[in-house]
Parts: C-alpha cells; structure tokens; sequence
DNA sequence: GTAGAAACTAGAGCGTGCTCTAGGTCAAGC
DNA sequence: GCTTGACCTAGAGCACGCTCTAGTTTCTAC
C-alpha cells in the first residue's frame, strides 16, 4: 500500500513558510520549485512537507541577499538531477562569498555608524553637541 | 582675507564618492544635502569638500540599508540645527539595531548556506551526491 | 443547498532607487 | 568663432520583487 505524504493547500504552506500565497503563486510562475505542483480535482495546488522544506532554503537564500533569477538557476540544476552537482556547489559556493562580503560591509559601515552614536552620546552628556555629522573624528 | 573653500564640480564629487552625476542630482532633489548646493553664474553645483564628507557618510548609511526617507529624515535633523540632537541620536541607535539585527540575519542564513557547501563537498568527494537539497541535514 | 472562506487565472500596479533621454546651455582650448 | 565635453532641467523609464485586482470557481460547514 502506498502511503500518502501529507498534503498541503497553499494557505498552509504559506502559513509555515511565511511566504504570501500571491508570492507562492509568483516562486511557481518564476520557476523556482524542484517539481510541477500537481494540482487537485478543482485545479487547486497540492504540496507536499518537502515543497516546505525547499521553501524554507528558498527563505534562506532569498534573505541572505540570494535573487530570483540565481535561485531560479539552482532550482533548475537541482531539477535537471544528478550531474552537476559541481555547480551546484560552485553557485552555492559563490554565494556564500557574497553573503560574507555583505557581512563584512556591514560590519565596516556599523563600526562607522557605532562612532557617530557613541560621539553624539558623548557631545550630548558634555553638552557641546555642534557640527556632529563628519565622519571624521567629530569636531 | 576670506580662505575659498576648494570648489568642486559635480563630476569631482561624483569621482570622489563614487555616486554618479545622476545620483547626486537626485540625492538634491530628494533633499539629503545640509544646504542649498550653491550655482555657479552658469547654474552649474558647486559643491565643497564638506558636501563630499557628508556624502561619504551618507554612503556609509546608504550602504548599510537606510532607506533614501529615513536618511532624508537625517539630513533634515542635521540642517535644522542644534537643538535635536537627542533626536539624530535615537535615529542613529535606531539604525545601528537595524544593522546589527541584518547582520544577525545574514550570519544565520550563512550557517545554513555554510553547512550546504560542506554537505556537497563532502558527498562529492564520496561519489554519493543525491537529495542534496534539502535544509536538513542531507540524507 | 447555501453561505462564506479559500482558491483560481491573467495581468495590472507599486515602492524603491536610481538611470537615462531629450533638448538644450556653458566652459575651455585651439 | 568653433569644437568638444561637461553640465543643466524635467520627466520618463527601468529592474526587482512582490502585491493586488477582477472576476470566477471550488471547498467546507451547516
């Protein structure tokens, strides 16, 4: 007997993804499941607890700064099947370079940003806060 | 004897800061300079160094994900003089909690991109690579 | 069987942040 | 004086990533 994998309606899966079921529709217009999302009786979307979890990795991707069309490409290596795995981790690979660049950008800006905050602390506590917005070492 | 400030064209600044001719002229007209950006008898900007550093700051913000309203918000703060500076200061804390909760963000979403890389590396090098998708830990 | 919620499609619309176009004007060198 | 390149304005256009609309159909509960 075949056992039946849970099936999910959009609104669930937006609900556990956190995605809107307008973006559900729009990811699935883009491309970027691993499958055709079969559909019921009524023409509704069927999904399944895996679609989730590739949708939880989409999250992540998407949120690290990862866009439409480089996910969409994953999407397409992953469904084309075994093979190519080498760029699958190539394009993973450069991601995560890019995600540590952006990390290390943001650190440089908060450094610059934590400078300011702690100038304008210290100006506002001594009461002599003018001219407090050069990034050189305050006036 | 009044010291000239060293005068500069747009394309200077546009040199110095990185941001394009067009981008300046739009930062103008959406307001993020400390003051009217003086003209030439041509109506051409000139601009000082000043306008550099604030701009080099607004880079700093820019970069860092501030929206064009809230460093708008900023500059207004900035140009209306002493007396907010307990203001420019929230914004400022405001933006560095901002930044410090992306970076937060971007180092949870790189443990996961990171332990994808590994994964594939990994079953690469054993020849195994299949269901490498998913966020789990690979089957 | 009927109400109300949820889903469907195709396509328009929107917020953000520039970027580019069109049609000039101005400045500097020859 | 003329060329060349930088600059001017106002406004249109664009890429991205959804979001929403309109009109219809389907599902669920009573």
């Amino acid at each position: 007997m075949t056992r039946r994998t849970e099936a999910l309606s959009i609104g669930q899966v937006s609900e556990a993804t956190g995605l809107s079921v307008h973006a559900l529709r729009f990811f699935e217009r883009e491309g970027l499941f691993l499958r055709p999302i079969p559909r019921s009786a009524g023409r509704q979307r069927v999904y399944d607890p895996a679609d989730v979890q590739w949708l939880v990795l989409c999250n992540r991707l998407r949120d690290s700064g990862m866009s439409i069309a480089t996910l969409r490409r994953f999407a397409e290596l992953v469904r084309s099947g075994p093979g190519n795995e080498h760029e699958r981790l190539a394009l993973l690979e450069e991601h995560e370079r890019t995600v540590r660049a952006r990390i290390a950008e943001l650190d440089a800006s908060l450094a610059v940003i934590h400078d300011k905050v702690i100038t304008y602390r210290g100006h506002l506590r001594d009461g002599t806060a003018t001219g407090l917005w050069a990034p050189t070492p305050s006036p």
